[in-house]
DNA sequence: CCTTGAACCTGCGGGC
DNA sequence: TGCCCGCAGGTTCAAG
């Protein structure tokens, strides 16, 4: 499910709740996810400190104080609880931590495509799933020059070069979709076809649809234990995806008659886009 | 090197 | 009601 405002959001629900807080308590329930978990998991984590927990792409890094840092993953369907009692587990509840400040976190995910590491904190950059990761796309780094010099010469559909971390991080399904009707482009346009204008345009929408998301999920955030305790899920709304079949929202102000939002399939990944406003 | 497709896993909703 | 199908927000690996 999450990308990069999502992972955010639970990152800063995560340091708000447990910047500090000294580890009691932690458990696997199973022997793996996507990737097996460290089996000395419980032992390693107990009274160790949080430090800080910060996002790289799509993972969430959480800093122990004795140079180690949890590096997890959600995957598809991966959730973080956070809960003020230490309630049952649920069911695909896999790791579970008690805090010393009286809080509990759960790492829920049914379909466990997500991951969880140990690392030494001084190797995480070189660590098998972020050595190759690309440029973040909030690093000042990241100029529409740069942005197009990742994309010139490539064939491969614009949609799925947003979606490819080695180039940009964080860019999921939905915000590659809501970012490319932004920037009026069709996501079967080969990447290395945009003009500068574009890929400038592109680039403005990647970051302002990340940039709402992230502020629409902050505003939730007021208090760091929501409700049922999930971190990260908000409502959004969405311009395309998941509105095959409806009226685009462009098509108020338009003259001509208006088609509506197609859903296509790109890199086995359903691709929604309106074929009037996106060319 | 690049691109494509399948694989990993569970749950849910729609059609019959 | 139950069954079968397709679909789901990610990543990785093999094959062309």
């Amino acid at each position: 499910m999450p990308e990069l405002p999502e992972v955010e959001t639970v990152c800063r629900g995560l340091a708000k709740a447990l910047a500090g807080a000294q580890i009691i308590h932690a458990a696997a329930h199973r022997a793996n996810l996507r990737t097996p978990i460290p089996q000395n998991l419980g032992n390693t984590l107990k009274n160790r400190r949080i430090v800080t927990v910060t996002r790289r792409a799509k993972y969430i890094q959480i800093e122990l104080d004795d140079g180690m840092t949890l590096l997890l993953h959600l995957g598809m369907s991966g959730r973080m609880v956070l809960l003020q009692h230490d309630l049952p587990l649920t069911k695909h509840d896999h790791l579970s931590f008690a805090f010393a400040n009286g809080m509990y976190a759960r790492f829920n995910d049914p379909r466990r495509f997500g991951s969880c590491d140990l690392v030494p904190t001084a190797e995480l950059a070189s660590h098998k799933s972020l050595a190759d990761l690309g440029v973040e796309p909030f690093d000042d780094a990241l100029t529409p020059s740069v942005f197009g010099s990742l994309l010139q010469g490539r064939k491969t559909p614009i949609k799925l070069a947003l979606l490819d971390q080695k180039l940009v991080v964080g860019v999921g399904n939905i915000y590659a979709c809501e970012a490319l009707f932004r920037a009026h482009i069709h996501p079967e346009r080969a990447a290395g076809s945009c003009t500068a204008k574009e890929v400038k345009g592109l680039l403005s929408a990647v970051r302002a649809v990340l940039t709402e998301a992230i502020d629409a999920g902050g505003s939730s955030l007021r208090d760091y234990v929501q409700a049922d305790g999930e971190l990260g899920y908000f409502q959004h709304h969405f311009a395309v995806y998941g509105r095959e079949g409806e009226t685009c929202s462009n098509s108020d102000k338009a003259k001509t008659k208006h088609k509506k939002i197609e859903r296509i399939s790109q890199g086995g990944r359903s691709t929604f886009y309106c074929p009037t406003c996106q060319k």
